[in-house]
DNA sequence: ATGGGTGCAAATCGTTTGCACTTGC
DNA sequence: GCAAGTGCAAACGATTTGCACCCAT
């Protein structure tokens, strides 16, 4: 299934005028078949552990190419390597179990709209923003 | 007044076991009469023109112990080098003016209380979170 | 006096880039 | 065929660190 998505992706990025290249498409396969937060070099690990022969500095050159083509979003958490991940879902922010590095995603339409209409008073509008909530596994004691 | 809080902060370190040397406490003063949001090159630039002789290195050691002891809290903007601003003041949250770089605070109680809920929802308590709205001016057309 | 702090320069780390060589279209 | 893409290794920029010296306590 994730094979489909990478061929709907290689026809989009066809009409965007960017030339599908054998590393591309590896790496869209790669992204495509990744539901986690990788970052770089995870990336061209799980490229290089299917064969793909693509260098690091291309993958970074790609990762620039997809998020401009709107393909994948950057992620930048607190001190560690840019992660990335499939753009296709729907909007969401990150919670980050700051003990297991673990990365949960989650929604609220109500923050959503504050966000919005806090920018709204003072004269601006949200061109992107970022909430990522760090935390602790709850102790019940 | 700015020097009043220097002071208070020099105590404060003091007795948390902190050494007070020359260059510490003449970066509390640059850090106590800025208001805005200065990353270490800018602040050590302050620094120079005060003639406080303080290297780069040592800017960064005294951000990280500063940080240690919650004096400043350290910001991470898109891509930029980090940032610092005065932790006495109360909690906020920021937006950047992604055409001028201006970054401007806020406060918004019902998104924090909406943060905790959805930790809390499932099963963690927030350590810290960042927020941050990145903007444009709105247009009037 | 003595252990923490400092300056300097070198090292680190993620990321970017110049250049000569490939390759998709 | 030719501009765009690639690999390599060198360059980058922010930050950190090893080491010999220095100074608050």
């Amino acid at each position: 299934m994730s094979e489909k998505r990478a061929k709907e992706l290689e026809n989009a990025l066809r009409s965007a005028g960017v030339r599908l290249t054998r590393q591309r498409a590896a790496l869209l396969r790669v992204i495509a078949a990744s539901d986690d937060h990788p970052d770089a070099a995870e990336l061209h690990a799980r490229a290089e552990a299917v064969g793909a022969g693509v260098s690091l500095a291309t993958v970074y050159r790609t990762l620039t190419t997809l998020q401009a083509q709107g393909v994948i979003e950057k992620l930048e958490f607190q001190g560690e390597p840019a992660r990335w991940e499939a753009a296709d879902q729907k909007h969401h922010d990150h919670m980050i179990d700051i003990d297991t590095g673990a990365v949960m995603e989650f929604t609220n339409e109500r923050i959503e709209r504050l966000q919005a209409e806090i920018a709204a008073e003072m004269g601006y509008e949200i061109v992107h923003h970022r909430l990522e909530l760090y935390v602790r596994r709850r102790r019940r004691d």
